[in-house]
DNA sequence: CCAAGGCCGGTTTTT
DNA sequence: CCGGCCTTGG
């Protein structure tokens, strides 16, 4: 077979290492993977479907790069999506090149790149370096000002919509002078005045929204041609990932700073652009060719994830599709199980179901070797189906953790101490100063509040610099204006404190909680969760620790809203499916697909056809994601505002592959059409159906008591005996537990000392030895 | 100025 | 069923 060569090194000595390095990761490659890691130079799309080894193909690239001295690590950029991609880059290029690998500055996200670049030259859009990036909360708050003068009504033009709005924009790169005719009218007339009045306030508040990230970086470079020109010369090689996702503003960056060397490397698949509704365009991955001249194209197309079944079924799909540049995913992984597929009578017969089955998982059935929960995930098209599945776990016990579900970092209580910290790093930050300037409690309403921000306004200053004109010209009551003058002096005090390296920031943080009266605050509160919450403020101040100073910490906190928690117990993953992209389950399943619920109603009727495909996209990466077992079920009355209706599969379903199908025996009820449920009216269907009166509910639980019997039969011999390679010193693994020394064995029992634990008696089946894990 | 209670409206996906 | 927003009464 041929490998493009063309750029080897040809001395002798670089020759000698590359062969040595060859045989480290270039030979996990398959020759198309080859290929896109060899070519080097001129622009490259690599094509590559679900599971092909995307991301071993873009690190070994860099690591190719590296390695043969093409570029250092810090002329490399390297663009993805989430953190979490980043940063799992890093950990593989690391273990590519050897431990010794120094940190590739230019490796991150798109935001976070462009924060980097913007801090470096903030003067030049008269901002200053330490500028703040407002999260939504604080950009609403702003925007809602801003409406309110306007005497724009809010409820009619609400400030979420003008959100939306201003981010559409920035995702198109369109600055409020040069917005298109079309959209200068949008929101009562004012869209583009509200626009320009924005980026004004933000300019004085110091603050940059997501989307400045990239717009402002754009701005920079087109208009200074020796500032991009520097950056052509940092930026040897440019990679890609997920290059289906970019929008407008990104692919514009991407293309100012390619025009340096050309060397720009995306990879992506037009079968799983997912986010056309927060600005991707398509677009972009379909006309590379055409955008950047002398380009090469690479497919990969060997999947390494999935049984040819689930493939199958994927595939199939995903076929209906009309505007696609075409791949044929293929595998070699030899026959696994079908997809299933099932129907239950509602979503909590659903939750109920698919509860049982991930226990049974847990032990082993349909054939199958056990499956630790960790290798478990949940897909949902929208959140608010998430709530069954929790209720029915807690239930049964089942741990579980739900992915980009409330994030540690948008509880009220980080919030309000982040926004401290804030302002005491920086006294433009008006959003934040106004969020704590009466959190606790310091007799400052609406009255007070609405005077400092018209002073604000007036005079183009932030808030706490209007607070200060407040005091000085006694525009407050005598008593507020105690309260602020000494406020004030707080956070100057504060400041100094944490800009003092003889002082550590964790303890000043914590000090400026504790003086603030903020820890207090909860500490008299008795709510049940006001524990919880300074449990929290610990927690913060832990996660502190780890960077060497605020403005570190902020900067990272406004970047990235996840936090790391407990995972020394597997669980269960529930999420959306937009956040299961790139990530890989043994074991997947995927409920609701309903017509209206998926594909949505709501895609279909905004962006038609359009929306249609994408939300076949959607689901095409949901099966994609399951490597053995993927169980697709629908339920025919689902509860929507509190409402219940009755529902038609989705239109998905029938485009499956029958040959790939395995269809469960569900409990359903559809003939509950003919016995009366149809048209009964609404609240005898919720007064039946909550006392599990239903016909159809006394037929399924029948049905699932004698399940749940024979279930246990099954497992009776496994029960009984203790496994083989079961001794004492075994190290062995709980689902509830983790890990653990067996210490003792009598009969069937085992007791354990868990790692996480105390010691436990337990029975042996509820065990698995470390090595069958 | 604040706390509590009632009412309405909205629920896709998020760096 | 939840949260935001408004009204009401202290």
């Amino acid at each position: 077979m041929e490998i493009n060569n063309n750029n080897k090194p040809n001395n002798l000595a670089e020759r000698a290492i590359f062969s040595r390095r060859e045989s480290k990761f270039l030979s996990e490659l398959n020759i198309m993977q080859r290929e896109a890691v060899e070519t080097v130079d001129g622009p490259l799309l690599v094509l590559a479907g679900a599971g092909t080894g995307k991301t071993r193909a873009l690190t070994a690239r860099i690591a190719y790069l590296i390695e043969n001295k093409y570029a250092k690590p810090n002329q490399i950029l390297g663009v993805t999506f989430t953190n979490k991609a980043a940063q799992e880059m890093k950990l593989r290029i690391a273990k590519y090149l050897g431990e010794t690998v120094e940190g590739m500055p230019w490796l991150g996200t798109f935001h976070s790149i462009g924060a980097k670049i913007l801090r470096r030259h903030a003067e030049l859009v008269k901002l200053k370096p330490n500028f703040t990036i407002l999260d939504t909360d604080d950009q609403l708050r702003l925007l809602k000002q801003l409406i309110s003068f306007e005497k724009i009504d809010e409820k009619r033009w609400p400030a979420r919509s003008l959100a939306g709005l201003i981010d559409h924009w920035k995702n198109n790169a369109w600055i409020p002078d040069k917005l298109p005719p079309t959209e200068v009218n949008k929101f009562d007339g004012k869209g583009q005045k509200i626009y320009k009045l924005y980026q004004e306030r933000l300019r004085i508040l110091n603050s940059v929204d997501f989307g400045d990230l990239i717009l402002f970086p754009i701005l920079l470079m087109q208009s200074n041609n020796e500032l991009l020109e520097k950056y052509h010369n940092i930026f040897r090689y440019i990679l890609v990932d997920e290059y289906q996702d970019t929008n407008v503003s990104q692919y514009l960056l991407l293309r100012l700073f390619a025009e340096g060397h050309k060397n720009i490397c995306c990879v992506g698949d037009d079968d799983q652009s997912i986010y056309g509704w927060r600005g991707a365009e398509v677009k972009n991955i379909l006309s590379f060719e055409k955008d950047f001249a002398n380009s090469k194209i690479v497919r990969l197309e060997q999947n390494y994830r999935s049984t040819p079944h689930i493939l199958g079924a994927a595939s199939s799909l995903i076929s209906a599709n009309s505007s696609r540049l075409g791949k044929k995913l293929w595998t070699n992984i030899s026959e696994g199980e079908k997809v299933r597929l099932i129907n239950h009578w509602d979503g909590n017969d659903e939750a109920r179901w698919i509860g049982e089955e991930i226990e049974s998982l847990g032990f082993g059935t349909r054939g199958m070797k056990p499956f630790l929960y960790n290798q478990i995930a949940l897909l949902v098209r929208a959140s608010f189906q998430m709530r069954t599945f929790e209720e029915r776990f807690i239930q049964l016990g089942l741990p579980y953790r739900v992915i980009g579900g409330p994030r540690f970092y948008e509880r009220k209580e980080i919030r309000d101490a982040i926004a401290y910290f804030r302002a005491s790093i920086s006294f433009d930050d008006g959003l934040a100063f106004e969020r704590i300037l009466n959190t606790p409690k310091r007799g400052f309403g609406d009255k007070s509040m609405q005077i400092l921000n018209e002073l604000a306004r007036e005079q183009n200053i932030g808030l706490m610099s209007a607070a200060k004109f407040a005091i000085d010209n006694g525009k407050l009551p005598s008593k507020l204006t105690i309260e602020l003058d000494n406020l004030l002096k707080n956070f100057k005090r504060w400041n100094s404190d944490f800009f003092d390296k003889s002082k550590k920031h964790t303890e000043v943080a914590e000090m400026v909680l504790d003086e603030s009266g903020y820890t207090e605050m909860w500490q008299s509160e008795k709510t049940p969760d006001s524990a919880g919450r300074l449990e929290n403020l610990k927690e913060l101040i832990k996660a502190l620790d780890e960077f060497e100073n605020m403005q570190g910490f902020l900067e990272h906190i406004s970047l990235i809203m996840e936090m790391e928690t407990d995972k020394d117990i597997p669980k269960i993953s529930i999420m959306t499916l937009h956040a299961a992209k790139g990530l890989e389950f043994p074991v997947v399943f995927l409920p609701g697909w309903e017509d209206g619920l998926f594909p949505s109603q709501r895609s279909m009727d905004q962006k038609g056809k359009i929306g249609l495909e994408e939300e076949r996209r959607l689901a095409h990466v949901g099966i994609t994601r399951a490597e053995k077992y993927c169980v697709i079920s629908f339920a025919s009355n689902r509860r929507i505002f509190n409402q219940w209706q009755n529902t038609i599969p989705s239109r998905f379903i029938n485009e499956l592959s029958e040959e790939n199908i395995e269809i469960l025996e569900s409990q359903n009820a559809f003939q509950s059409y003919s016995d009366g449920w149809n048209r009964t009216n609404e609240k005898d269907q919720i007064l039946n159906h909550n006392n599990y009166n239903s016909p159809g509910w006394k037929r399924m639980s029948s049905k699932i008591q004698k399940k749940n019997f024979s279930l246990n039969k099954e497992f009776a011999p496994f029960i009984a005996s203790i496994p083989e390679n079961f001794n004492k010193g075994s190290r062995v693994f709980h689902q509830k537990f983790g890990y653990g020394i067996i210490e003792e064995i009598n009969s069937d029992n085992v007791k354990v000392i868990f790692e996480k634990s105390d010691s436990k008696d337990i029975k042996a089946s509820f065990l698995i030895h470390e090595d069958d894990v």
